[in-house]
DNA sequence: TGCAAAATAGAACGATCGTTCGATTTCTCA
DNA sequence: TGAGAAATCGAACGATCGTTCTATTTTGCA
């Protein structure tokens, strides 16, 4: 009920039933995994029950009967990628002190994610692009994940702000936009562009955002780091 | 020669010919002008001819003609789209005073032009996402427009640094990287998520990197601009 | 072990895609 | 004005798409 909850998601985690796995939703494992595969490269768009198919293996109607749509595949695709997304960013970020060293741990794990995803695009960032103009239920199931993790974001800053790392009038909207852009820009560079020096760049980006936000006393602190 | 090229690309303007504008011309130029504005809604990969066909009132077989393939048609729009670009924002910018007075006026129209396109999205922007992970000629054409105004953005830096308004010492691949953030944050936050006040981050956004950046005697320049 | 239920396969559907081709209309210029 | 060139159309192609339906196989449990 605090700023701090332990999950991005409102809702109570799902299948906590102890219930032994069926063939059913093993298979239904497998197939998603493929799917997140293939939807990092060809984007949420891009995911084809066909190719879905040559790549698990099975006949078409096989993939598709564990669905039932294509847009209920793309959503399902979203909810695992949200679930790695938390496992792999906020979960370990969260268990960090609360201020500075939490914030920082947030954003260096969101950049590696997305700087080890140069061979398989972070889906947060290309399903933005693709559904910005495609009103429905798949953008409304990226846009709710999208905000879940802006708002984790946000309160982290806030809390950074309570301990007094952070500057009391700090915009914590405004600084997670300009946090937000510099792995916009990692993402592009690295990805579209192909340069090799985007993850420094975009590390060194963020110690700039910082030093507008910093406390003096914070800014002690942080020199030591270096 | 100089830092300062009067255009993006290096090659010569097409067409210089004064000859009258046949028929064809005519046409081609009415398709692509709807090519663009379905390109920037559904993206690159959802230009489709038959779409295009029946916005423009043609056969699919004579609107095809024009360009050969889809290929070609993408292409063309995104020669297109670079074209108008460099006319609103680059070209008009150039006519303004070497350093930060140009440099501010690049970003200043860059970002008007990306929150005007909020209905109509960037292609630049659509087109790296869902070509960073498809070679071949459509991504090279994309890339190289792309890096061509990222190097005129870089000498502009690089100006505002000679006249003195910048610190000797600025990246200017670094600042680079960070106000490229900004554009992408905003058309990020304006576009997909919609939030009314994306546009006035990006302009304080960029403020807040000059800040990094200016010279002290700039910084007062700066200061009465507020 | 056997039987109901769940999971998967296979074939077919209508739609749309980019592309080809030949006929036909429209333009252009001597 | 008339002939040749350019532009456009209409129909058809093979491929792929998501989806539906009916068999067939596999699984899990009494």
């Amino acid at each position: 009920m605090t700023a701090e909850t332990d999950t991005l998601d409102r809702a109570p985690r799902r299948s906590a039933l102890p219930k032994v796995q069926q063939k059913g939703q093993q298979t239904r494992a497998a197939i998603l995994d493929a799917a997140l595969g293939l939807a990092s490269h060809m984007g949420l768009e891009g995911l084809s029950i066909g190719a879905l198919a040559e790549v698990t293996q099975m006949s078409k109607s096989g993939v598709f009967a564990h669905f039932g749509s294509r847009e209920e595949l793309q959503i399902s695709v979203i909810r695992e990628y949200h679930a790695k997304f938390e496992e792999e960013v906020f979960y370990p970020a969260m268990r960090e002190a609360r201020g500075l060293p939490r914030l920082r741990s947030l954003f260096e794990r969101w950049v590696k994610r997305v700087s080890v995803e140069i061979d398989s695009g972070c889906i947060y960032i290309s399903g933005a692009v693709e559904f910005d103009d495609r009103p429905g239920p798949v953008r409304d199931a990226l846009a709710s994940m999208v905000v879940a993790w802006h708002g984790a974001l946000e309160r982290a800053i806030r809390i950074a702000v309570e301990e007094g790392h952070l500057v009391p009038d700090t915009d914590a909207m405004q600084m997670l936009f300009e946090l937000h852009g510099l792995i916009l820009a990692l993402h592009h560079d690295a990805r579209f562009l192909r340069q090799p020096g985007a993850l420094g760049r975009a590390q060194r980006a963020f110690e700039h955002v910082l030093a507008h936000y910093l406390t003096p006393s914070a800014v002690r602190v942080a020199a030591r780091r270096r």
